[in-house]
DNA sequence: AAACACCACAACCGCGACTGC
DNA sequence: GGCAGTCGCGGTTGTGGTGTT
């Protein structure tokens, strides 16, 4: 047996699974300050317990701020049905496709919803046939039975008749879908499949966006797409990017060893128990700044876009706490449909056994700020 | 209400491709 | 050209959420 392929990173010495909201922070930052030119190296650099690869994928699938988050559209579905069919399971090329979408979201919506659909599509399509078939050959009064028995015996056993008729509808609509999506296959074919430096003009830029994220070019539909952590504010994706490689003029996120970050994060916590409605701030953005408070214009914003992302702002509901919360992070069982509250959030013992915040400033814990 | 099954999606893994020396 | 380091892609897995029994 050989030496078998040397492992990317020490298995034991980083931590693996969902990422809190505190590493996203960190990687967030190192990235806006210092770029990322290399992958294995940035976790140590950031101060991070995590593999490169996985920084990379946390960055390119989540973090960046030109991904686009939320439910697929019709025409984003029919493109990527559209494209599957010309380049099968090049994900990233389909991805180049889509503005703002990656390919392991792709890949999973495709496994997840569209192959299933278009597997419902086919067998319908192909029952029709038989059914058809079997109209006119035979005189068999259970064929429709049969059909439904043999060739969709899932559905047919186990659906309710309204779930159905939802799930052909559904099939209707991928059915139409692909029906206009042939027409363009070809077309995307020879587009795709030329060299992009050679169709440079053809191709969407994104594709170099996201194939390479170290050479990130803007898209430009509306220039600025929502954050995933909006608290950065909305990106001019211009700047943004631009900012990733060559830190000009960077919106600097303080970490944890500047004390006001923490400051302001543990201000935020008593903003539960002690509400301060100001007249600069309208309710659903009121803030709480503790005894102090948070002293600049920019600090505050910033503040006050972590409590809307975060779900912190007392205006939180659960819906949109729940989808922040319980879909993007890891939450403590004891933090679920919990006011997200950080004077309440007992710090870990050692730094490996983290919490739900992973690291913590190093000062005293009922410190008054 | 508990147990179970299924689903959706984030994250991981391994390998091929690429790049610089 | 060979090698080592790194990146990026695509397949797979793990886990939390939701629906069903």
């Amino acid at each position: 047996m050989g030496k078998g392929r040397a492992p990317c990173c020490d298995k034991t010495q980083v931590k693996r699974g969902p990422w809190s909201p505190a590493e996203d922070l960190k990687l967030i930052a190192f990235i806006q300050k210092h770029g990322h030119e290399n992958w294995r190296s940035l976790p140590k650099q950031a101060g991070l317990l995590r593999c490169g690869k996985s920084c990379r994928l946390r960055w390119i699938n989540y973090l960046r701020p030109d991904v686009k988050r939320g439910n697929f559209t019709i025409e984003e579905e029919e493109t990527i049905i559209r494209l599957h069919k010309a380049l099968g399971n090049k994900w990233s090329k389909i991805a180049s496709r889509l503005p703002g979408r990656t390919d392991n979201e792709i890949k999973n919506v495709w496994n997840t919803h569209l192959k299933k659909r278009l597997a419902l599509k086919s067998s319908e399509s192909s029952a029709d046939e038989s059914k058809l078939e079997s109209s006119i050959t035979s005189s068999s009064s259970s064929s429709s039975e049969s059909f439904l028995s043999n060739e969709r015996p899932n559905l047919a056993k186990t659906s309710p008749v309204n779930e159905f008729n939802v799930q052909a509808s559904q099939v209707t609509m991928t059915e139409k879908i692909v029906q206009e999506s042939e027409k363009q296959v070809s077309n995307e074919l020879t587009i795709i499949t030329e060299d992009p430096k050679e169709s440079s003009n053809s191709l969407s830029c994104v594709e170099s966006n996201i194939l390479n994220s170290n050479q990130i070019v803007a898209y430009k539909p509306e220039q600025e797409l929502a954050c995933p952590l909006t608290y950065l504010g909305l990106y001019d994706v211009d700047n943004t990017l631009q900012e990733v490689d060559k830190p000009n003029n960077l919106l600097e996120i303080p970490w944890e060893s500047d004390y006001d970050f923490w400051k302001s994060l543990d201000n935020l916590g008593s903003f539960q128990s002690n509400e301060i409605q100001s007249e600069e701030f309208p309710a659903s953005q009121s803030l709480h700044f503790g005894e102090e408070g948070v002293q600049d214009a920019e600090g505050m914003k910033w503040s006050q876009d972590f409590e809307n992302e975060f779900g912190v702002v007392g205006e939180t509901t659960e819906s949109n706490k729940d989808q922040f919360l319980s879909k993007n992070y890891a939450v403590a069982p004891e933090m679920d449909h919990q006011i997200l509250d950080f004077d309440d959030m007992t710090r870990p013992e050692s730094e490996l056994d983290f919490g739900y915040i992973q690291l913590w400033p190093s000062w005293p814990q009922n410190t008054s700020l």
